[in-house]
DNA sequence: CGGCTGCTTGAAGACTCTCAACTTCCGTGG
DNA sequence: CCACGGAAGTTGAGAGTCTTCAAGCAGCCG
């Protein structure tokens, strides 16, 4: 952690560092990038873009949580991704349409450093590399992103619910914390929150996980998880 | 269209100049590129590759038609995407693992130029362009990924069919040919051939679409197709 | 022509959603 | 620090949608 002090024009430095695509870079390339990155601060629960808006920028996040959705015709939302510090959005209209198609909300407190379109495209002419890692990000996405696909279209939702959690897993640990409320897993995992809860219940008393807060989850049969 | 020889080794630029991450290189530097790559014809129902197999390679499509398909624990298939000539795949290869994670089948016999990791790192290098373009191309497909699951996580059935439908007609036309057997489109879809056949019989009956043939099909109300 | 695969149709049952009531959690303001 | 209000989460009952299983039909290739 840095100190608690907000973004001075010093301290852009932070942002461009902390993302796996930039911060491969020496100590001097980016430092010549900082200096193009603007940073901003969002309270919880402002828009970062929405659909219609104009896009051309980067936003790289440096402190906070912002969820990314789809509203679809009928009024209903649908969760993309969670951006965590380092997660980075808006990369999209580096490349093709200009428009935004999606909602950026904060979801707590959040500051991001913002890199203009402009700004940001003679840097990949000048260091090919970030296009490098920019692609491996994409690949990454992509494919994260088929297989969510894959699994919203072909498992029940307690299947979808056990992969989710076991994913959620790190290393060694047999508890997770849920990154988002349930309202929000449930549109990610293409359910309701009736469900998720329910499902929960289910799994709970089948002995394969104890709730052991509101989101707190200690996963008791991680081979049985798997095998819903 | 080309007149209807095999590929000799001359003839690779057809492969090169058709996909549009290459396409927009001079006649020069395609040639360069045309050199390295390697022409290989596919019978139908073989495959490109399988999970498991390492994945060191750009596939790009010539003749032909490919699907790529995900296999579930539970034996089910997930239709992912249908390359028609001018599309790639493989290039997660290139940036990630090194392990394929999905099935790639030639639907028809079926020609593609290979690109060896080895051989297209080096021209990133020496056109960025390419980099660019392949980034387009990404970013295309994650949007289009992310649509998908959106649809598929959101909306009934009978709703992602007739989105289905109405993004595949051309402009000008009130006719669509279906580019995969309908047991593909349910995989796609997240449903099964069953209620396919169900869906548009009642789209049929309520007058919105008309089945022509099999595979072809009148959509008589678009306005209303999209707000079922 | 036989056989295989794909497509259609029917009926039963499983899974999930919806609606509504109730409880819990959490931030705000007194 | 406590009380309050609103949002999030849970639980129950009923209604739909979709899947599954089974049987029959159609199209295509050897």
């Amino acid at each position: 952690m840095e100190s608690p002090t907000h973004c001075h024009h010093r301290s852009h430095k932070t942002c461009v560092s902390l993302v796996p695509i930039f911060n491969h870079l020496s100590d001097e390339q980016m430092a010549d990038i900082a200096a193009l990155a603007r940073s901003k601060h969002y309270k919880k629960g402002e828009f970062l873009y929405q659909p219609e808006e104009t896009s051309d920028a980067l936003y790289i996040l440096n402190q906070g949580m912002v969820r990314i959705f789809h509203l679809t015709e009928s009024g209903k939302e649908q969760l993309v991704r969670f951006l965590q510090p380092g997660d980075f959005t808006g990369e999209m209209a580096l490349f093709r349409s200009s428009v935004h198609e999606s909602f950026a909300q904060a979801v707590k407190d959040t500051t991001i450093c913002i890199l203009k379109r402009e700004d940001l495209q003679p840097l990949l002419a000048k260091y090919p590399a970030i296009s490098l890692k920019i692609m491996e990000e994409f690949s990454r996405r992509l494919d994260q992103s088929e297989k969510q696909t894959t699994l919203v279209a072909t498992e029940k939702v307690e299947a979808r619910l056990a992969v989710f959690l076991v994913e959620l897993m790190e290393l060694g640990e047999n508890e997770v914390t849920l990154p988002m409320s349930k309202k929000d897993l449930a549109s990610y995992l293409g359910t309701t929150p009736e469900t998720i809860s329910r499902k929960l219940s289910s799994l709970e008393e089948n002995g394969l996980i104890t709730q052991v807060t509101n989101k707190r989850i200690r996963i008791n049969d991680v081979d049985a998880l798997l095998l819903v």
